[in-house]
DNA sequence: TAGTGGTCTAGACCACATA
DNA sequence: ATGTGGTCTAGACCACTAC
């Protein structure tokens, strides 16, 4: 019954209260306090643990959710939200079939071409605020939609937090490789930016994705970012569209 | 002091109250009551209008306000949110130099290429919720950046709203069209969905964006809605990528 | 000083899920 | 039956804006 874990509110501070307690969940999010796909406690329980009303914490909360952060169900409980979800799975994917039908197509075949370890580039090195010559990790794959491969993508991860990353152990994996990226190594990505293009392929590009070299298709750079805004993947993608489109949404 | 303007909160319906709210505010938006940057009434006011608390009203517009339909500004008000303002100038368009720089490379010089009354072809009236056959506006022009032309756009518009409009009055707006949809045809732009793919240009096309035909470039086609989701203009942009990119955030 | 939206609380009741 | 999140209310106080 004496010192709260939070600032006493009747020295308001300079945020919010509600805005107090986000950034206090969003610090036990990170410490891993909750895992991915597990509930977190119920909003009476966080109240009592911040000495606050459970309408405070609702609206830590509901930000939270509106930021993908978790997930609410009701009658069950709050989630965390992590990228194994049926629902939501390849929340960073934009690239749909122009029939619509995302379902019927199935999942994508994949191939891991490759996947090695090396020193970061200065560009590399910027995108993932790492120093040059820093080590990362290279992966190369293609996916295929009904057996046309349709997606190239290169992507650079920094070497420490993925450290024991091999091909075998991509080719291993099942679902969407974000999710693996949080049951294997606790990297949850979080949040991401693209920079899209029209671009031409040079030879080996045109080769793996069985094109001609006067094909223009999407290069859709990305940049995914974990807690606080620390970016932890580039990701380059040639995404062919003469079966498929991005698709975007603007509010 | 009778009957109000909802149904009896003592038969709830099957929706919550606050949604209920949320589409009588949407009624009056639709309908003009209130125009594009004009304030709408204080939630005191619409809570005694509706009879409800003034909770009840704030999460409404807390909806509305995340739609981005209305623009609440703290101790001033809250206001129907339109294209001209400053800071949103230009919602729907994603393309951005390379540079990062939006303001050092100022507004976009527009050229209005053309602009003509036509029937509607089988595609554009699917897109336009239109029988094929039925009046439509056809728009070309191109947007150039420090003297580079950079967006070439054609679009279409029904006729019926957009009575009236032509190439000389296009050439007269300012500032952003949709704000001009706004001011002069009472029409808002409230949501837009994009198809992107990596083309190569037409002759014509090349021409216009003064590049050459082997030239990749990002095919954009919009469909911008109006209230209850009614598409009221179809855009098929070309967008060179070579010294701009399509901007993208994924939450 | 008055009016606006923003925060915070406390309590009642509802809808849904689980045991 | 119990516990969860969802809705609704009422009232107090704060922060910003305008006059």
């Amino acid at each position: 019954m004496s010192t709260p874990t939070l600032p006493d509110p009747a020295t308001p501070s300079f945020s919010p209260l509600y805005q107090q307690i986000k950034a206090l969940i969003l610090q036990s999010l990170q410490a891993g306090e909750w895992k991915p796909g597990e509930p977190i406690p119920s909003e009476m329980d966080l109240a009592a643990r911040f000495r606050v009303s459970q309408g405070t914490v609702r609206k830590a909360i509901d930000e939270l959710a509106a930021e993908n952060l978790v997930l609410r169900r009701q009658g069950k409980g709050t989630f965390v939200a992590t990228h194994a979800e049926q629902q939501v799975q390849y929340r960073f994917l934009k690239l749909v079939p122009d029939s619509g039908d995302t379902a019927a197509e199935g999942p994508a075949e994949r191939t891991i071409v490759d996947c090695k370890r090396l020193r970061a580039s200065a560009d590399v090195a910027r995108a993932l605020a790492l120093r040059t010559g820093d080590a990362v990790l290279q992966v190369r794959r293609v996916l295929a939609y009904a057996g046309v491969p349709t997606i190239l993508e290169d992507l650079w991860l920094p070497g420490a937090p993925f450290k024991g990353l091999t091909a075998e152990r991509l080719r291993a994996s099942r679902g969407p490789m974000y999710a693996m990226f949080e049951a294997e190594f606790g990297v949850r990505m979080v949040r991401a930016e693209e920079k899209i293009r029209a671009v031409l392929p040079d030879a080996e590009q045109a080769l793996l994705l069985d094109v001609a070299a006067n094909t223009p298709l999407l290069s859709v750079e990305r940049v995914a970012h974990t807690y606080n805004d620390t970016p932890m993947e580039l990701r380059r993608g040639l995404y062919r569209t003469d079966t498929h489109h991005y698709r975007n949404d603007l509010g």
